[in-house]
RNA sequence: UGGCCUAUGGUGUAACUGGCAACACGUCUGAUUUUGGUUCAGAAGAGUCUAGGUUCGAGCCCUAGUAGGCCAACCA
């Protein structure tokens, strides 16, 4: 799919291929920057895709950064898991940073700015400095400590640093125009005194760069060519261009597009975060979360997102994403790749009558029909077996319209024979306990003689053979397709249902020897994944998703 | 209200920079099928936010509206 020719480019690339005709750069460098305060999501795989596919296609070369410039916020565990996250998306970077690892150079910027007159120290305390701020029609006013000397400035800074001043006591900032109609330009805040330990640099600093004053030095740093991110950055591009300009350094091109929205779900660190702590979830990786971990676990494969981010583009404007395209995706992956196993999640027991009690045989069955290297497997066939209820009507409609078994209706157990039900016994309550039918000899797969036609062809588990596993089944995690639209509590709008928990499937024995993260399709419901809650001597199984089912979209069941 | 950005079928993205709007998902038909899956064939669905203008000709250019988004953390 990598060397599928591209019709169209998009507005990026476009821009990417002016800059390389053009000699504007020999090749191009992008990076990833998230900053260490929360597991990725789904949002952040689009950026992903976009900076690591864009090196890839130009032949350029991509870093991951972390933006660790808020101690009180970050933290390694979220290193570890965004190296995990972007490391299983299939993509390797080309140099690991951190913002951090400039703490210096940033200072020394800083003095340098200070040098030119561009910066200042300003000891306005937060509320002070927000009197005279001005709003976006009402220009600001200047700070009494604006005109403080190069000098002044410069010692005061060095104070700063030295830990002379309490938390929010100083702060520096850069000295553009307190009446631009952009606020990012109202003298922004460059540094500011945190005395806490950085997670990486410890102690060593109190005082901590903006992220108008880190991000785009790191990019510049790094040779950056091209510096991808989210449209409402798209205020700060004016400053992030003035501070090039007025250090000097290397020109790195900030480009914005629209942030990622899915229906049905929440694509925000922040929500994301109240869910875990919430416990609306059981975790970061809740298999219900859009987030990679999440995801991961719940099944969706690498590629699948790849492809996923493929198709959905990148633009300007902001729109959301029907999550159908998502799990188009998924489905699309794993029906190539997951083996086919027979899993009956509603187990009716269905008693062959003609068979005899003891015996046995095995019977061929294809692992996955869209890829013959897959190979077969044996599968034990006995006189009682179990079908889903789902497949069985007391009183069924048309033939027409039920392809599946009813009294006296045939149809084939798949890889063995057809049968025809001959009765059934109901349970005081109603339930149906036992469906029992007669098997045709003449039938068997692959060697019917019989010239027989069903329309219907069941799953079923040999009941001797079966083993038990629990299933998690999972529906969307809000109720409401565009959480954007809503104006209280996103959390009101959770799926109640959005997790089932099914602990009476019935699965082949073949899948005895499954392992955590093992994907299989059971056939005719859906795809499913072996989650880590697994032991030796039970399986979880988590649903990615079900398989497509115009039957019952067309008001089957 | 000030600035910036955006506006194309239900959803997302295209339209070689002015030449009769395409692709994917979704929806609907039909065929095939030992998964009501897959695959295959086909259909419906927008005339490109509105109003002007430039032009032989505009989704692409200009002007003005309208609608939506973003910006007033010592967050990123």
């Amino acid at each position: 799919m990598e060397t599928e020719k591209k019709t169209s480019l998009n507005f990026i690339e476009q821009i990417i291929e002016d800059d390389l005709s053009k000699g504007k750069h020999e090749s191009i460098q992008t990076r990833f920057p998230p900053e260490p305060n929360g597991y990725l999501h789904i949002g952040h795989a689009k950026s992903i895709c976009l900076n690591f596919g864009l090196a890839e296609e130009y032949n350029g070369k991509c870093n991951l950064r972390f933006d660790d410039t808020n101690p009180e916020k970050e933290d390694v565990e979220y290193v570890d898991s965004i190296r995990k996250d972007v490391e299983w998306l299939g993509f390797k970077w080309d140099g690991e940073y951190f913002a951090s690892d400039y703490f210096e150079q940033l200072y020394t910027f800083a003095c340098q700015l200070i040098e030119k007159g561009k910066a200042y120290v300003d000891d306005l305390t937060q509320d002070q400095f927000n009197k005279i701020k001005g709003t976006p029609t009402i220009p600001g006013k200047h700070s009494l400590y604006r005109d403080r000397t190069a000098a002044e400035n410069l010692k005061l800074f060095q104070d700063m640093r030295a830990g002379k001043y309490a938390n929010g006591e100083k702060v520096l900032r850069a000295k553009i125009d307190m009446s631009s109609p952009n606020m990012h330009m109202r003298d922004p805040v460059l540094y500011r005194i945190k005395h806490v330990d950085h997670h990486r640099t410890g102690g060593e600093w109190c005082i901590y760069p903006s992220y108008d004053f880190a991000h785009g030095q790191s990019d510049s740093i790094e040779q950056v060519t091209h510096s991808l991110c989210t449209l409402e950055f798209e205020v700060h591009r004016p400053l992030y261009e003035w501070l090039i300009r007025e250090l000097e350094i290397f020109p790195t091109r900030q480009i914005e597009f629209a942030r990622l929205n899915l229906s049905y779900t929440v694509v925000s660190k922040r929500k994301l975060l109240e869910l875990v702590e919430g416990k609306y979830v059981s975790g970061w990786d809740d298999p219900r979360m859009p987030t990679i971990s999440g995801i991961r676990r719940r099944g969706f494969t690498p590629q699948s997102v790849r492809n996923f981010a493929e198709r959905i583009g990148v633009a300007r404007r902001d729109g959301i994403i029907d999550v159908a395209l998502l799990e188009h995706a998924v489905r699309d992956d794993l029906n190539k790749k997951a083996n086919r196993v027979m899993g009956i999640l509603d187990p009716v027991k269905l008693i062959i009558t003609n068979w005899p009690e003891d015996k046995e045989e095995t019977l061929k069955a294809i692992n996955n029909p869209e890829d013959e290297s897959a190979g077969t497997r044996d599968m034990p066939f006995s006189r009682e077996v179990y079908i889903d209820r789902a497949d069985f009507k007391e009183d069924p409609p048309s033939p027409r319209k039920w392809f599946r078994l009813g009294p006296d209706r045939e149809v084939r157990l798949k890889y063995a024979y057809i049968i025809k039900c001959t009765g059934f016994k109901k349970g005081d309550d109603g339930e149906i306990e036992e469906i029992y039918a007669e098997y045709d000899p003449l039938t068997k797969s692959g060697e019917d003689t019989s010239g027989k036609k069903v329309k219907g062809t069941l799953g079923w588990v040999s009941a001797k053979h079966a083993i038990n596993a629990e299933i998690r089944l999972y529906d969307r995690l809000f109720m409401t397709e565009n959480l954007n639209d809503i104006d209280d509590d996103f959390k009101n709008y959770l799926n109640p249902n959005s997790l089932n928990i099914n602990s009476r499937a019935m699965l082949e024995g073949s899948l005895k020897s499954a392992n955590v993260g093992d994907q299989v399709q059971f056939e005719r419901v859906g795809y499913f994944r072996v989650d880590e809650d697994s032991t030796t001597d039970h399986l979880v199984f988590n649903q990615t998703i079900t398989l497509r089912d115009d039957w019952q979209k067309k008001g089957g069941n």
